[in-house]
DNA sequence: TGTACATCAGTGAACGCGCGTTCACTGATGTAC
DNA sequence: TGTACATCAGTGAACGCGCGTTCACTGATGTAC
């Protein structure tokens, strides 16, 4: 059957927004392509009419899930009283909820890991999410310079994210809430003006 | 042939240990059992004299890492003047070294996302060689009780870990080094007495 | 003391399964004439 | 206007490979008699 002109460009981001979250809560290997496709209703062999190969998809379910995790964040920002946007951030990054979402979270705190040993494309994509994040968010943080700030955020994020991380390891529920609540009170408390 | 008394338990502890630098390297999916026999100069159908199946190996690489983890921290503190083990925790654990070696580093940053896949023995290790790494190190980090020693600890590692994978994950030597170090700078302002 | 048998770590072929990738085919619609 | 052909997203069978697991076998040494 013949399509709409906009179907296929349609169906390829359904497939990247479906990719996006399976490869955060299970990793690349975790997930097969039928899974995928199942997920936007088509069966696996169509999937090599919008991608070359599995590796492709990934590096751009990175690059989608980067820009998620960003408007999330803008979102949370937006919503706070002015002068507490870094406590937006704080709370929302280190929430139960965020940390219970896994697919719907932070794509540095999923993947980091395992991203070293994709393609130099994907580690690319990374390294450029990475940067974007910093630079949008750096004027949140305490500095002098924007170099300062953006050194700050680093230490922020990657504190946080292996916090979310450890937080998401730990079978026990009430380990997991003190893993984020001391977090949360540290980080605010160290970057807070 | 017949083989020494000690010869099965000492093939066995080699098979562990090869298995816990593999897999710290590239993950339990990352590393095939004929990979791991062949580091121990067998060939893979021995494997099932030794364990049950490739998930026990795991549990028992992972505690195995664990074990080292805690002695390579344990030596740095020895060699540190009294009063300064903190920053022999925090340079040894974010040292260029250590961002290097992956295979024979923190298991925490290399198995943490990946961890949660696994089977509920092996997250129990996991779990229980946190708790034990945190009991073991909390006396250097500032607080009035244990408990707020420990849930100190608990972010100071968690944090390091983030960075150190964060490190691990950029391909940019320059921007490397710069997370480590900005972590080490704000890590021990943040925990020293 | 010598002989037959048991033991058991290790070998390597084989099995089975999952999964990435390929490919011949489908069928609805657009286009050429 | 009608007819023959081209297009192309999607289908599902098939291929090939890696790998976890199984299994019959090996062969050196210990043990029973």
């Amino acid at each position: 059957m013949r399509y709409p002109e906009t179907h296929k460009d349609r169906v390829r981001e359904e497939i990247v927004r479906a990719a996006s979250r399976r490869f955060r809560g299970g990793g690349s290997e975790g997930v097969a392509i039928a899974d995928l496709m199942g997920d936007v209703n088509l069966t696996h062999g169509g999937f090599y009419r919008h991608f070359d190969a599995k590796e492709e998809l990934f590096g751009e379910a990175l690059a989608e899930a980067f820009s998620q995790a960003r408007t999330t964040l803008h979102a949370a920002v937006e919503r706070a009283d002015p002068g507490h946007e870094l406590e937006a951030i704080i709370a929302t990054y280190l929430s139960s909820k965020h940390c219970a979402n896994v697919e719907e979270g932070c794509p540095v705190a999923a993947l980091m890991t395992e991203t070293a040993r994709h393609s130099e494309s994907s580690r690319d994509t990374f390294g450029t999410g990475i940067r974007e994040h910093v630079a949008a968010f750096a004027r949140y943080l305490p500095g002098d310079t924007r170099k300062e700030r953006e050194r700050n955020a680093l230490v922020l994020f990657s504190g946080m994210a292996g916090a979310l991380n450890l937080a998401r390891a730990t079978s026990d529920p009430a380990l997991r809430d003190a893993i984020l609540e001391a977090s949360r009170e540290f980080y605010l408390r160290s970057f807070r003006p």
